[in-house]
DNA sequence: GGGATTTGCTAAATCCTTTTAGCAGGTGAC
DNA sequence: GTCACCTGCTAAAAGGATTTAGCAAATCCC
């Protein structure tokens, strides 16, 4: 009988359905129509284990067969909705493949990701990728060196494979619609993002394009790289306006995380700010529902996740390159579905 | 000499210091002072491990030790402040005991919910939380049937320990603030949530209770309970207008997620809409930079994953009982770290 | 010097599952 | 009768770490 008052192994339902264990593996694991295992005594097995409530334990079974089933996503938080759809679209990738998507956050805290790093290579994840770190190329070293494959998302600076977002194309197209009508003296700002940044220079560089193209002189503009907290941006609008400049009517914000401070600064000063017309690399439903002239840009989370599967699939690009994904620049927010039904 | 190629096992690790797997194992684990092992045989395992780069695997040594070292959290998405901040603390929290957090989201899909609970069972997941589950009785049972320690936030219909916010005093101190000064013929709109659903049920309560009190007739109040999607929450609005109606002065949105709608609608019709004033049953940076009056709350969620672990460990309340966290009115959104810094 | 104690370490069991190699008994062919 | 083959199953090893019980050698005490 099997003994009460424990879960039953595979040894008590073994016991019970009077196979071995053995037997009792194979049927579980569906292999019993190669093993010549009888119809009957795989039947009789099966019952039990519904009946007994039997249930694989997981650690025995990952250690024998030596996988984890694990996939590992680090992102810097979850309280914006490029990192959230990350996530989300990583845990529906996971589930696909019968992995178990382990999500962590760094609050952009160096030893934190340090810490989640080891973690995750302690945990030998079969798969992972990072987003917003600060130093994937320490961690790509540390996962070659462990034999995990590892994906950069937006991080190119990194060893490894990398998917980004088209950021010079999406800063461009952003900055057309944005400069498209105004007078050709019109002047224009960038703010936000960190200067000497992969993605941050990119988007730059594509902002100077599209000012190129509309006959103005792309180093007129004001390029104000003030990090990623809304608190700096907010500070750094301020600074633009006490100092005295005239501030310009277009606005480029790099980043839904500095529009926040955008926005705060903007809710003090709209009287001062009249036909204020902004740009947004990236998306937030409220955000563009701001009764200011706003063009937001989607980045394709969902396309940059299954790039990142697909190569971990080995269907995709050799180590070493970038695969990248446009974005989206947002027409119309209010259409149905556009911030998702929940 | 340890196998190459692989990576290095305990016994590997054992051999190559001259001593035994036990010893090794004893040294690792801090265990060695008790036990009598020689202090420069430690100090030459320790070394070793360094120099080999000796990484316990951890499936094994879960196995032996029958831990799984995970703490699960399911939530139905990422894609507001409320679960976000879910998430990260209840990450913080699982690093402080050294557990792994397991966070998975439903999307509200029934059967994904089954999937992942059953996931989380299988891992033996050491604990579990719930917050925003369609069936949490059902996986209670499913918990308390595998010995698993389960957490419901927000969700006393469960049948297991809950951690809920104070609904009924956070609707009654944000519709104090929301009638504050307004003339007492002045209507009042509840929007949004679930009729008989328990956490909409306490606000819609705490509103009456706080229209009660500043002398208006709450069963005068208008009562809209559409969900929880932007999409109703916006249809709502509009039928309430085309319906004729006066639209009251006052509205209460109950939820983000509602807001979400609210704004898009309010887009369309600011100009129809003067002197409105709205409360919102949540918090959003960029839905309290809406130029409307707009009093937000927001829900302590380090409170509410903080008390989730204090009766993990043992130092809370009985199983089946509710414990109450309060909200907060938002006073002042600009101030310094409302946000969050990023 | 001999019994008692301490020191420093190890053998072996254990956790639970999976999988390979092969056993015993039966059937068929000639 | 013998050989080959099939059927249905099982024994045992493997996976890597932890921990208990206990061994051998050294030291101590009188």
């Amino acid at each position: 009988m099997a003994r009460t008052g424990r879960k039953p192994t595979i040894k008590d339902l073994a016991q019970a359905a009077g196979t071995s264990p053995a037997t009792a593996s194979l049927v579980l694991n569906g292999g019993w129509r190669n093993h010549r295992i009888n119809p009957d005594t795989a039947e009789r097995v099966l019952q039990l284990a519904q009946s007994l409530g039997y249930r694989p334990n997981q650690r025995a079974r990952a250690l024998r067969l030596n996988r984890s089933s694990l996939a590992g996503l680090i992102v810097p938080h979850h309280r914006n909705r490029f990192f959230a759809g990350l996530t989300e679209h990583f845990e529906a990738e996971s589930h696909a493949r019968g992995l178990i998507p382990l999500v962590a956050s760094t609050q952009r805290d160096a030893r934190i990701e340090q810490k989640l790093a080891d973690t995750m290579i302690a945990q030998e994840v079969e798969f992972l990728v990072l987003a917003g770190t600060e130093e994937p190329a320490r961690i790509n070293a540390l996962c070659r060196e462990a034999g995990i494959r590892c994906v950069n998302v937006d991080l190119p600076g990194g060893t490894g494979f990398s998917v980004v977002t088209d950021n010079h194309g999406g800063a461009r197209d952003l900055t057309r619609r944005l400069m498209a009508g105004l007078p050709p003296e019109t002047g224009a700002l960038f703010l936000g993002g960190r200067r000497n940044e992969y993605a941050t220079e990119a988007r730059i560089d594509g902002f100077r394009t599209a000012l190129a193209e509309s006959g103005r002189d792309p180093d007129v503009a004001a390029i104000h790289c003030c990090g990623y907290s809304p608190q700096a941006a907010c500070e750094a609008m301020g600074a633009i306006l006490d100092g005295g400049a005239t501030l310009p009517k277009a606005i480029l914000v790099n980043s839904i995380t500095a529009f926040e401070g955008f926005a705060r600064f903007w809710q003090g000063h709209a009287a001062d700010l009249p036909d204020l017309r902004v740009a947004c690399f990236d998306w937030d439903p409220f955000a563009a529902c701001l009764p200011i002239e706003t063009i937001m840009l989607r980045q394709d989370v969902e396309t940059l996740i299954a790039r990142c599967f697909a190569w971990f699939d080995g269907t995709a690009l050799r180590d070493g390159e970038i695969e990248v994904v446009p974005a989206k620049v947002v027409v119309d927010d209010t259409r149905p579905g556009a911030t998702g039904a929940l």
